[in-house]
DNA sequence: CTGGTCACCTGGAAGC
DNA sequence: TGCTTCCAGGTGACCA
């Protein structure tokens, strides 16, 4: 389900019903996500989640105990997953809902169909770890500039629309927002990152900040089947360029819409705009 | 290091 | 209607 806006909207979403509360309960459905869940009970019973943090699709949950020892949850949407607050008494779960955070007046639900999620416990800094330690600067972070970004991105001999999607030279850009931001920028999904100018490396970091920026602000309706934490419903309320309008006319001259496979996903641009 | 392939899961849509 | 096939927002292990 989700990329980084959807992530952002999750964040912004959830923060105000969980920092600063205490995590009264944790109830635990499922023996394994990605990772084992066993153990995660016994890390945030009695945990006050200090600040709700994101990096790339990730979601960090600062946590302190009462000796102001701190620890850190991190958890990942993968496919399918979301949040979602209920008033307490929730209602009786269903079978994909795997875990809630239970706060004193609400709890917090992670409900996931296909099981990609994970929640994974720190207990010190998760960003010197696997699998955070790997990832790329944030796109939205002003201290990432243009000139890095060509310097690192052009160190890469792999197809552009793969080196974005490996989150390694910018994090957080999924299927759907690679494909548009190289849609947007004017660049081909196949050519080698090598070999892309500086200017329109340059070009590139701007559009990728201004697809993501354009979603999180649609509250991450670029997915259709996205809720937010309280169930409002998902809704296209960004028509996508290029991605999944395979054969319909291009946005910007008409000329249809190529889908090529690429890391064994799918790549939608337009052969006559994308160079 | 690189690129390719596959595995992890379920459910929805499309095809017959 | 019902069965089969394909496809899906992500990651990471493994192999040449």
């Amino acid at each position: 389900m989700p990329e980084l806006p959807e992530v952002e909207v999750t964040r912004m979403g959830l923060a105000p019903s969980v920092e600063g509360r205490r995590i009264e309960d944790v109830r635990i459905r499922t023996p394994r996500l990605r990772s084992p869940l066993a153990g995660l009970r016994e890390h945030l019973c009695g945990r006050i989640v200090e600040r709700l943090e994101r990096r790339g699709k990730y979601l960090i949950w600062r946590c302190r105990d009462e000796c102001a020892c701190t620890g850190f949850l991190v958890t990942h949407l993968g496919m399918s997953g979301r949040w979602r607050i209920w008033p307490l008494p929730a209602p009786e779960p269903g079978p994909h809902d795997h875990v809630d955070l239970v706060f004193s007046d609400c709890l917090v639900r992670l409900t996931d169909a296909r099981r990609f999620g994970d929640m994974r416990w720190f207990d010190d800094d998760p960003g010197r770890h696997p699998p955070l330690n790997a990832l790329g600067p944030e796109p939205l972070d002003a201290a990432l500039t243009p000139g890095a970004f060509a310097r690192r991105l052009r160190a890469h001999r792999a197809p552009v629309k793969e080196v974005l999607m490996a989150g390694r030279v910018i994090a957080g850009c999924g299927n759907i927002y690679a494909c548009e931001s190289l849609f947007e920028a004017g660049i081909h999904p196949a050519r080698a990152a090598s070999r892309i100018s500086e200017a329109r490396c340059e070009r590139l970091l701007a559009a990728v900040r201004a697809v993501l920026e354009r979603a999180i602000a649609a509250g991450g309706s670029t997915l259709r089947d996205f809720h937010g934490v309280s169930g409002e419903n998902g809704y296209f309320a960004l028509e996508a360029g290029v991605y999944g309008r395979e054969g319909r006319p291009c946005p910007r001259c008409g000329a249809p819409i190529a889908r090529i496979v690429q890391a064994g996903r799918s790549t939608y641009y337009c052969p006559h705009c994308q160079r």
